[in-house]
DNA sequence: TCCCGCACTATTGTATACATAACGTATCCA
DNA sequence: TGGATACGTTATGTATACAATAGTGCGGGA
């Protein structure tokens, strides 16, 4: 009764859209379970019609799947499934960085990567880097790839890419929250900071595979931030959609 | 009137796709148009709500665009935008060929690939090749390429490589009919046909990194019957959703 | 003559009523 | 006692009516 802020001058089937992502992430549905349109409009609030729609845009995004028989239920993601998806991400984004490297950028289109470059400094030289630090850490480590991504000046790949990283464990931050608070997650940081940098210099340079492999590995990154906070147990509650994944445990 | 067969057993929805798809495809929309609802009702046969549904799906499969103020139009496609899909579809096929050799396939796995491979070469033993062959040829071709994704045995690659391949003119074998005529369609049928045998070995081999750049290479095939057809001006009647492309004529 | 504003029209967004198909349950028969 | 069938319930698929908004055209004023 308190997130009727957003009542006015935004559709209903974005509403229903939000409430329903935030309910399948949240665990709110388990995976392989039925979800039921009538449920659905007692859930959000609104009619049928932009419950199905937020329904088929959901399916699209990968985060339900359609039976065969009508209506849709929620997705299971193996820890393989995870890794694929991480790997994809890096493959689409080393592709725009092969792009950009090779068709050539200005000066001026690297203005923002190198302000957001410098800010990611700025924020990896406090020692140890608070929450705060990390949240902002987050914010612009979503802007670099996004303004990376667009480098490519190609809009198929970035409608891809968008795609790739619609799943929450596969978006470029995806893992980042979860490590917070553990002493490796600082030299991860310098590490995938490391890479931004090289990525940028090698598009300069014109060295279409050196930016294409590093934004390869770079994603890796991310397998070990999940490995990392798998293994510590620490803030499992910060891993994104961990109730999708089954048995999580044995990544 | 003819078509009133599908009537039965189909859901309105899928009807309404059909149609819509092919109304944009065969070039009864131009690129920009807003396309009506009220308008696709009577096209369509159907009512609103299934029309909606099909106008979201063909958004989602890239033929259509959202307008900011509502409704959706027609999308056009510049070359490069061609060119750009070619490649992607040919990075993610080569990363399905990568995870295909890296984690290793058995003999039974490739049974079905190797009898596709037998078929084609059968087919390109005729000299020259028949319009009814290249025929053959584009169904052939199409499995082979499906079968070859699915060797990789991850669903979400698989799922990124179906969407990519949706748009009619990224698809494997998109640009192999508009060339039929031409004496050197022959001569890239037979190098694609040797890429497939090529991609296999490497697969049979876990050489992962030469399974992707043959795959990077053969999806390249595509731009030069594209070329081929363009510069040729053969059977342009041939080239899928030519209409949707701005100044088709430069590439 | 050009620009601004108002009103109208057309189009999309939403809600709901209806039809149809699928699933579960209960009962009957073997 | 087990299985199959029929019936009832509940789900989704479809159609249509209503509401709201954006686009358009006309008219008046500067």
């Amino acid at each position: 009764m308190a997130e009727r802020e957003v009542d006015r001058s935004v559709s209903q089937t974005v509403k229903a859209q939000l409430a329903l992502r935030d309910l399948i992430l949240s665990g709110g549905l388990r995976p392989g379970e039925r979800i039921s349109e009538l449920q659905a409009v007692e859930t959000t609030g609104v009619s049928r019609t932009p419950v199905r729609m937020a329904l088929v845009r959901l399916e699209e995004e990968g985060l339900l799947e359609a039976i065969p028989s009508g209506g849709f239920m929620v997705k299971a993601f193996s820890e393989r499934d995870i890794l694929d998806s991480i790997e994809l991400r890096g493959t689409l984004e080393g592709l725009a960085a092969r792009f950009a490297a090779e068709r050539g950028v200005t000066a001026r289109d690297l203005e923002p990567l190198k302000e957001c470059l410098a800010a990611i400094d700025d924020l990896l030289r406090q020692v140890p880097i608070s929450v705060d630090a990390f949240s902002s850490y987050v914010a612009l480590n979503a802007r670099f790839h996004a303004l990376l991504t667009e480098l490519s000046r190609s809009p198929p790949l970035i409608r891809q890419i968008d795609r790739a990283s619609a799943l929450p464990f596969a978006s470029p931050s995806g893992f980042v929250m979860a490590q917070s608070a553990l002493p490796e997650a600082q030299q991860i940081l310098i590490i995938a900071q490391d890479h931004h940098r090289i990525v940028i210099d090698a598009i300069e340079n014109r060295e279409g595979a050196r930016a294409e492999a590093v934004m390869r590995e770079h994603a890796r990154l991310a397998v070990r931030n999940l490995r990392l906070a798998l293994r510590n147990r620490t803030h499992l509650d910060l891993l994104p959609a961990l109730s999708l994944i089954t048995s999580a445990t044995t990544i």
